[in-house]
DNA sequence: TCATATTTTCAATTAAAACTGAAAATTCCG
DNA sequence: CGGAATTTTCAGTTTTAATTGAAAATATGA
């Protein structure tokens, strides 16, 4: 299967193999992240069957890992003239990855908890006292939380690389 | 079940339920995350028998998801005096749950990854142009952004809950 | 020490998620 | 229109993760 790679094709394989482990412990599954380390590690856009190749894996879950990068905007389409099956690249640059990540994090996990915890805080709003005014005071804690989270998110993320490295390099002294 | 509980514990109930679905898309298992959300609200330590009947789970399963929540450093064991049975409590001041969750996901996701990616680069820092140097770039540009990124989470960890909403206060305008 | 309460482990089971492969649908072009 | 190339879907299967429940281990204190 690797037998005949030139030597940096050697990392990169232990690099595809481990990031999707990496991958799994972060809720992500393993042949997505494999599927993007392959294509962020990749001179040139891929098509479903160079993939499949790659790495071992059936046509159905390339394509449907390949559609849902696509859906996560970690990779795009990349047509190429007179050919007509699909080509797909993903982003190289790690500000824009970092960017998209936590976009699609904030849009899919954060807000529909924000969401939770407003309407757990509504239905308890007129708790006069006791542990029932706790729990209603606790659920608009986190909700502020993580609404100033975002605010700060949207902040950083709306910034160019260069801009964040400096305000953060502020930061650390 | 929940037929004779007090309105508040009705709102508790849904959050517990629903904070353990979120749960699941974070990459944490849904008992885990719904006991967690259970401690965060109870008004006082819970015992594992306490957390069973609740979530109506087994013994073993209480017990495991307990454990690792306090390996998390997210619960801790709260004793009781003429008691000999373990009660559990959650922290529920958000800033620490935010520290303790940054510093545990730093150990066990982000600092194998910077490994990955240090290994990776040095296996090719003799790669001499083309594909072989583009991938030992690509694999230093990723370590450097994550390993940039940990020390800002250092900085912004190591500060009290004040100071780094006053930080962020000045970042947002 | 012994009986009892409690915690811990773990083999077996169940549930959830991922994956396959082939059929169906779609697209493209002569 | 055909029909070949390609993408998409999805029922069935496999793999992985979570959960149970009871036995084993441990702690307590009479």
């Amino acid at each position: 299967m690797s037998e005949d790679l030139p030597p940096w094709e050697k990392a990169r394989e232990e690099f595809v193999a481990q990031w999707g482990s990496l991958g799994t412990q972060w809720g992500i599954n393993r042949t997505m992240a494999m599927i993007h380390a392959l294509l962020m590690t990749s001179p040139r856009p891929m098509n479903t069957d160079e993939v499949m190749e790659r790495l071992q894996i059936s046509r159905g879950n390339a394509h449907t890992n390949l559609k849902e990068l696509v859906s996560w905007n970690l990779v795009r389409m990349a047509p190429k003239k007179g050919e007509r099956r699909e080509y797909f690249e993903a982003e190289k640059d790690i500000w824009k990855i970092f960017v998209t990540i936590s976009r699609e994090r904030k849009r899919r996990e954060i807000e529909p908890a924000i969401q939770l915890l407003r309407d757990c805080a509504l239905r308890t709003r007129d708790e006069p006292n006791g542990p029932g005014r706790d729990f209603h005071q606790q659920m608009r804690d986190l909700e502020e939380f993580l609404s100033f989270g975002v605010k700060v998110a949207d902040t950083v993320v709306s910034m160019k690389h260069a801009s964040a490295l400096q305000w953060a390099m502020r930061l650390l002294g």
